[in-house]
DNA sequence: TTTAGCTGAGAAAACGTTTTCTCAGTTCAG
DNA sequence: CTGAACTGAGAAAACGTTTTCTCAGCTAAA
């Protein structure tokens, strides 16, 4: 029923390991190539990527281990990451995490029993001690707290600085920031936001806000509701800000004639939510690029030194002044 | 270096065969049992996948063929798949073709070389199709015409229709539809589109739109600019949305003030632009399930006859009238 | 007690490739 | 012209499992 290689080398009138040398580009007899190749064309011959592998030691798959494929930038991460792969001759395996440290261990352990060429991780949150494993990996979004690993992410610092100079830059003098506190990513993006607001000498505030939604609701709505509300407020991730966005609704205020928005993570529906928001685009495309090359790298050379890239975003000013804004960063420049 | 079974055989002083056994879970001396349990342990044994599926001619992997994964129609339903499939102790291959059906083809390829359990497929627009293939396939969004096949897919016409009718049951009587013209689920949508408009008696016209992203705004700028602009659009997907919303901005119309603006597809955003989008909500959960369903079942009974599932979505309400909207409901239904 | 049937575990075959080994036929230097 | 080195393709081994085969030791029926 199935055909193997060896009924296409029956077919070829060769021996098996002649069609294997064909279908590998081993150099052959010319003619020998050509009856090789229509035999396989008339049996209809598929290999059996089970036994390759089996034999081969190489099963040309990568895992990609990410908490939730959901969120629009892990999307887009994966997007390119599978492009890369494909046009490599490569496969990906997708898991997702939910953030739960067993769940990633588990997956781990997977990716060992597929022998995977290497693996491209994004730690769950609570994620503290990395178990070594048999293949390359590389972590992209997060690091995990006192590893060296190699890694691609953000400077976060950076640009959560940005974020609060251009609000400041627009007026904005009481500035909260609401942030994750059990990652890494949550905890730079605060610094970077306390540095800025301590140099540029505003009242900014910012909270640590626990991860359960109706808790982070709860605490924004204090926050919101107090006494002297904060013109401006600095989300640290997409679902903080989808969370503010509910809140101030409820609360009756508008984006931005109450209060200001700003962010990270660029969507293509941001521009149309009140006159637009602000926010630190990831380049996601590079971030996938530099994580596949990496992979590569740390396969062909192991004993290397780990590397840690870390990327700089984009600030995408939108809103009804941002033609005004523009000026004034060039009067800014230009002194 | 690498450890296989025979060395956990050797470690628990029985053969390979009882070691696979007991991981296989067939009935073994609970003594024996625990020596190789411990002697897995002790080992740190990982089964090589790839030989498993090699001798047992099973993968436990199916393939996943979408579009593009960053769809967040297909992000979602990837989701609930992945979820049933871990459960299932299966892995899922995840492949995206950009419509193109070449790549569709090429990746239809590689399920058979990876020999994959089974097979969901979002097929590509312009697919006509299928050939036969050595695996169990589920179609999901789109059918292919003129093709039996299993296949999970939204009741279009119905829900294109509950759609018009919430526009007219709001006060519009000049509804723009806008529908892509290549795969049969935008023609359905325009069918349910006309059957509405014709039954209510409204002046709606439909419009192909293609599938050129520029030429989608050269089209939209046509029917919005025209001599009597239309007080209400149904796009017929999510990217057509954006492109309505673009184009409206460009003109500088406001949502919903100057016109309305309905479509398919819920995103958690959409509560947040103008007063709130209405849109057909699709039961993606269920939709992946329910893929996941027919194919186990296809795969316990192949002879079984193809089978079409259509889901109904749910009409989500929102804007600034919804209270309204919904009390003349109940007053319709009290009748 | 004898023996037919059953049970459970080891031995060996099998899964479909790639890779190593081997060897006949060539090439080329001395 | 001889023989050493090379080339290219077939034969056979190997990859790490699961499954089939086999057989010793029991159980239970006659």
């Amino acid at each position: 029923m199935a055909v193997g290689i060896r009924d296409v080398a029956r077919a070829a009138g060769v021996s098996p390991a002649t069609v294997s040398r064909v279908l590998s580009g081993t150099p052959v007899d010319p003619a020998m190539r050509d009856a090789v190749l229509k035999a396989v064309e008339t049996t209809g011959y598929r290999p059996n990527l089970a036994a390759r592998r089996l034999r081969s030691r190489h099963t040309n798959t990568i895992g990609l281990i990410v908490a939730d494929i959901r969120n629009p930038f892990f999307t887009a991460v994966s997007r390119t990451i599978e492009d890369m792969a494909n046009r490599q001759g490569m496969r990906i395996i997708l898991c997702n995490t939910d953030e739960d440290p067993a769940k990633e261990e588990a997956y781990l352990g997977l990716m060992e029993e597929e022998r995977v060429t290497g693996v491209i991780l994004a730690p769950a949150r609570s994620t503290r001690k990395r178990p070594p494993r048999d293949f390359p990996t590389v972590l992209i979004d997060r690091t995990i707290p006192g590893e060296v690993f190699d890694c691609v992410v953000l400077d976060n610092i950076s640009m959560a600085d940005a974020l609060v100079q251009h609000l400041v830059q627009r007026g904005h003098r009481r500035i909260a920031g609401l942030f994750g506190a059990e990652s890494n990513t949550g905890r730079e993006r605060r610094i970077g936001f306390e540095e800025a607001a301590a140099r540029l000498g505003i009242a900014a505030t910012s909270h640590a806000v626990p991860h359960a939604d109706g808790e982070a609701a709860q605490v924004l709505h204090g926050i919101l509701a107090g006494a002297d509300r904060p013109d401006a407020i600095v989300a640290s991730n997409g679902v903080m800000l989808l969370t503010v966005l509910r809140e101030l609704r409820v609360l009756g205020l508008r984006v931005p004639g109450d209060i200001a928005l700003a962010g990270f993570d660029n969507n293509d529906w941001m521009e149309f939510v009140g006159d637009g928001l602000t926010v630190i685009e990831q380049p996601v495309d590079e971030i996938g690029r530099t994580a596949m090359t990496m992979l590569a790298e740390r396969i062909a050379h192991p004993e290397n030194p780990a590397r840690k890239v870390v990327l700089q975003g984009r600030l995408i000013v939108r809103g009804s002044s941002a033609a005004v804004d523009a000026a004034a960063d060039m009067e800014a420049q230009s002194r």
